[in-house]
DNA sequence: ATGGAGGACTAGTACGTTCTAGTCACGGCA
DNA sequence: TGCCGTGACTAGAACGTACTAGTCCTCCAT
């Protein structure tokens, strides 16, 4: 309660000091590497501990030749960009890595983030959908390993980890069309990443079930909002399609909410798959069928696939084929047996 | 593309060659501070820009007598602590100061993400709703200034910024009382920080409006599925209450789900309350009523509570007034004027 | 001419670690 | 007895930067 004089924290001299050894060796007992006796190792904690010492990671970064640090940026408010930061944390502890959070919001632009990340030398940086354009991602490759997740590129030297947003719709169109659906709409992600992969499979698979003419896309966004917009322009036509397909969860959330609300029962009148399944699409009250990318795995890909470059292997694109999760917001289309 | 020699990142000694000159006057170049030409000041800026080289976060703090770093820790997937947040990196940003994050999770526990901020020997730590027990705290702030956000403790030394739980449902009670509503139910936090509080502040005030009796506080949580299930069996009742007041907006959105997919007109037939006006409360297609606590106002007082802490100056408990915003999940009870 | 004043620049140390290359003592073995 | 291996420990040099205390040099007022 009183040890805090001056407000400095105790320093690993101060812990050597105090136990009466030199600070070598203190690091070796704090670091728990052999070359220290059982009674010193046991003393030396109990001092430290007392002293309030914890082992500065500025210093230790800046001395060890490798720094085990891993950068990422996010989006603050992506849910599934949540998941997938918990995975990675996970994914990197196992291999002895650190993990330090750039974040992207609005008024924090993803170069502010990624500036951010570059000066705290990680080894690699990991970018979460980033909307970087081609020349800046460019450059952030230049300066060091790069890799990105749930986005294509085609700069060199970035490492790309992803699901098949193809293949992702196809899964929930071949769903649908299976449940008896013929008129299905997509309510795109307009300008985002991975959003015209997606559109394309809609468009491709519909196509594969003769579907073409009843096809329909719709400019949306990976917000609520857009979902719940899309949604209700939608029903204003005089025949709304059966089954929507959105961009991700929270899209498909919004469009869900416009439903309940005007009273259009969901999976009886309209269906509804979403993208991601992110903790949106879990929730018991949902239960949203929905396209799964499997955030652990990609998680795993992403940290794996980012310490590939710093050991200077070959950018590579690992491409993760989703799989559809139903649950309770589809069904046989109405009149369909 | 081919300057990336050995793997090893350019240091402002390299710098300092490549430029025929002193790390010191390199330093102060990219510091911006005054003590070199105009002149030396452009090419040695054009030349670090083309080697690639990025100041080292890790040894510049290391050297700094204060690091000007602030650690957060809030969750991944709390709405509100992404926008309080994006609000701390602006405050924070105007003084100078950098920001650490440190993410809690379903798998990331919080005592994980106190001990890597700890490390990181920020100058002080902000805990987003933290939900650390007293002894632990206590040891935290022993180590360090800290700071909590959005919850209440009685351990000395800690600050302490939050909204006023009690006034805030107050507020929402008082609105929907008003409005003509009796039967009054609260969806209520479970253990989460603020939860007492804000139990206490709907009692008084249904107390304070005669309404004691037909006050109905259920067991909820901060989720989707907390709101959902608390709806659910409200509804299962012969006279369901006629408004509900959450404990924050996720379960209010829950509630909202449940209602909008059972048919109940929202605010015909039941209104509803949420807390935090956070991001999932302004959508376009939800506009839910809600207390806000103004995430930028917290965020203000949080960076500039943990630095007087840091400048040793007493800890103190800043508590904001809550204000309603009155959107569209909330109307005159049914059979009132 | 002389004496600053101030601008441009540099040498060298400190920050808190890790790591390399030791030193020292002890014990076992030939 | 001498030799060597081993376990426990230490001295001191990095790591990449910021900062203090200078050193020059030029220019201007006296």
């Amino acid at each position: 309660m009183t040890e805090e004089a001056g407000g400095t924290r105790p320093t690993m001299a101060d812990v050597a000091r105090a136990a009466g050894i030199s600070t070598a060796l203190v690091s070796i007992v704090m670091r728990g590497v052999p070359g220290a006796s059982e009674a010193t190792r046991k003393r030396v904690l109990k001092i430290a501990d007392e002293m309030g010492y914890v082992p500065d990671q500025r210093a230790r970064k800046l001395r060890q030749s490798s720094s085990r640090l891993l950068g990422v940026t996010f989006e603050l408010q992506q849910p599934f960009h949540g998941d997938l930061v918990e995975q990675i944390y996970a994914a990197a502890a196992r291999r002895g890595y650190d993990v330090t959070l750039s974040a992207v919001a609005p008024s924090r632009e993803e170069s502010t983030a990624v500036g951010a990340l570059l000066r705290e030398r990680c080894e690699a940086a990991i970018l979460l959908g980033s909307r970087l354009g081609t020349e800046e991602l460019a450059r952030l490759a230049r300066r060091g390993p790069t890799l990105l997740v749930a986005r294509h590129t085609d700069v060199p030297g970035v490492g790309v980890v992803r699901g098949d947003d193809k293949a992702g719709v196809a899964l929930a169109v071949d769903h649908l069309a299976a449940l008896g659906h013929r008129h299905i709409a997509h309510i795109d992600g307009a300008g985002a990443p991975g959003s015209s992969d997606r559109r394309l499979g809609f468009l491709e698979a519909m196509g594969r079930h003769g579907l073409q003419d009843s096809a329909e896309v719709l400019a949306g966004g990976l917000t609520e909002s857009a979902g719940a917009q899309g949604m209700r322009y939608l029903l204003a036509r005089e025949t709304p399609p059966t089954a929507v397909v959105a961009f991700n969860d929270r899209c498909a959330t919004g469009v869900l909410d416009v439903l309940g609300r005007e009273g259009h029962a969901v999976p009886g009148e309209i269906s509804v798959v979403g993208y991601d399944d992110s903790r949106l699409a879990k929730f018991p009250h949902v239960q949203m069928t929905t396209v799964s990318q499997d955030a652990a795995r990609l998680a795993e890909a992403a940290v794996s696939g980012a310490l590939d470059l710093v050991a200077g292997r070959e950018a590579s694109e690992s491409v993760f084929a989703p799989h559809l999760v139903e649950r309770a917001t589809t069904g046989p289309a109405p009149g369909h047996p």
